[in-house]
DNA sequence: CAAGAAAGATAAATCGATTAACCCGTTAAC
DNA sequence: GTTAACGGGTTAATCGATTTATCTTTCTTG
């Protein structure tokens, strides 16, 4: 229970508290000596340091907080790797929180990460976010980096993929391939990243003077079984269209079923292109030609930009675009 | 900057901090005229409390630390999930760390843990992990919940499933289909969870009279990789084998991929039954046999014996092992 | 009406580490 | 021989919230 404090030490050595601190520290003027017996006194008391009051006593902090919005996805598993191994790096702890898509609990993470005057984090906010919560942000002295969501209109640092890019690049596959009648399937009409794919989407298509048609453009939400469902309408309604570029690979997954069912051979009678690049893609069969965004250079990046801002650097709010790649597997027949 | 503190609000209401601190606690006897008074300067001065400052003082601390050596695998990500709900139900900050099966990171979590004075850690320890480590958890007076994997001869609270009886149903659910020619793959052969699984394995062999075989049961790794070659070396060498009870749904799929190559059909030519569920089991072809061990109730009451510890219950260490089910999908040919 | 009880509020110590401002010998410099 | 510089330390205030002991008032009650 009674833990040894710097008092205990200094006590012991009948010195003061001062030079026990400078020692920890390697402030200040101790002799060499000194320092010894205080190190040697240190371990022989089994002393541990308190990080709560020197944090009190200083205003800092060495904890920054992460929220997400589903960390059983696993593209944010990976991207939370990167971030806490980054934060490792630089003795930081990591607090997470997982909003489910919850405006409320995000909320409550928030006014938590005050209370406990985190230094800094790392959000990728929930869906139905109201823009007063960035406003607010804003307002809070504490540095943030969004990542993989952009917000419009706030100048908060930003971490992500260039989603636009990455679409340009799995319709341009599809249109090298020979398709013509290409959909586009998924994300909620509401999401900023959403439009950015579907911008690479249009621009490809008509890049090579396609019609653009919008009953070929499917929202959904962000499973297999919307992917399915979503996947079973398109078939149904326009059995014309023999390639989509989905806007997640979950969804992608899902779609995959609905061929099946339908009984179009992924790879033959239909081409399939997915966003994200998450494990399961190399597995499944055919294999899923990705969109590829490297989540866990994002957590990196994300967590380098944060030590940044934490340290002082004051810059105006930047994005950092991440370039994807084309992961070219068996569900386009392309090989 | 200078942030509003109980004593700026004391300040400008002419009243002690006691007083204001009571309030916020709901302490002592305040009357209601000052505790209004009170609450309206707390909104009007946008005070924001301070947890480290009330932390020190009280020696206590309202974080606890999830240490996993492996955040991308879904099952813990979903344990995670699990576990981050019960804290944030209670108004607890989660601290996260991943250790990537290095004990070394895992030792420096734990001292960053205590430098931190966190209330209490769930943990699920890295593969190598010295004896001495948990030997030193008891040591120090920090509440701590072992998770999913078992520490032989230490008194350390556990949440668990009970890998015996898991495997014991993969198994006799293959024997009832038939079989009689079944194999055993995956595991590290350090990994008590692993024999526990096998001792499930063998238990339900011998009680339906069937020999066992020690060059059926091959040992890998936690990858989908890993499982291919697994399960292609079985091919290969023994291939009398008709099923296969996997130690890992991941490892289960890798094996699928082997089995194609190898042109059996799974569910026909081939039966495979997986452990975990982790979501990908659902979707692939044909869908995976799997153990469910509801990984997220396991984060729950992980979450929920902590609570229980960190509030002073000290009755001897116990295990909470959570009964597995078996969930039939197709890969064995039953449906 | 006096004495005791209860209500409402406060002063000051405390948690543990940090650090600015001093202090006191020694030694170097002019 | 006086001053300045410096090495090695110490004292005490500080960070912000909490709480115990204490002090007034005000209210009961016999």
């Amino acid at each position: 229970m009674s833990n040894v404090t710097v008092a205990d030490i200094a006590r012991h050595l009948g010195v003061s508290t001062a030079t026990v601190s400078m020692t920890l520290r390697n402030k200040g003027r101790i002799s060499e000596h000194t320092r010894q017996r205080v190190l040697k006194a240190i371990d022989e008391l089994g002393y541990v340091y308190n990080q709560t009051a020197a944090n009190l006593r200083n205003k800092s902090s060495n904890q920054v907080g992460l929220l997400l919005h589903d960390i059983t996805n696993p593209f944010y598993a990976e991207m939370t790797a990167g971030l806490s191994r980054e934060m490792e790096h630089h003795d930081l702890m990591l607090f997470l929180a997982n909003s489910e898509e919850s405006a409320a609990r995000q909320q409550q993470f928030m006014d938590s990460l005050q209370r406990n005057s985190a230094a800094g984090m790392v959000i990728c906010a929930a869906q139905p976010t109201p823009h007063s919560f960035f406003e607010s942000l804003q307002r809070r002295h504490m540095p943030t980096i969004l990542v993989v969501r952009p917000v419009p209109d706030v100048a908060i640092d930003f971490v992500g993929t260039d989603n636009f890019l990455g679409c340009q690049l799995a319709t341009e596959h599809l249109i090298r391939l020979g398709h013509r009648h290409i959909a586009f399937i998924g994300g909620a009409t509401t999401s900023i990243s959403r439009s950015q794919r579907l911008g690479g989407y249009m621009s490809k298509l008509l890049e090579h003077g396609i019609a653009v048609k919008p009953e070929w453009i499917i929202s959904c939400g962000a499973s297999r079984v919307e992917g399915t469902l979503a996947m079973t309408t398109l078939l149904d309604q326009h059995p014309a269209v023999t390639a989509a570029v989905c806007y997640q690979d979950i969804v992608a997954l899902g779609a995959m079923l609905a061929l099946r069912k339908q009984e179009r051979r992924i790879g033959q009678d239909f081409a399939l292109v997915g966003f994200d690049d998450i494990p399961e893609t190399a597995l499944v069969e055919p294999a899923l030609t990705t969109v590829s965004v490297a989540a866990r250079e994002i957590g990196r990046k994300a967590g380098e930009l944060l030590l940044e801002r934490i340290a002082g650097n004051d810059e105006p709010a930047k994005s950092i675009i991440l370039p994807p790649s084309l992961v070219v597997r068996q569900s386009c027949g392309s090989c």
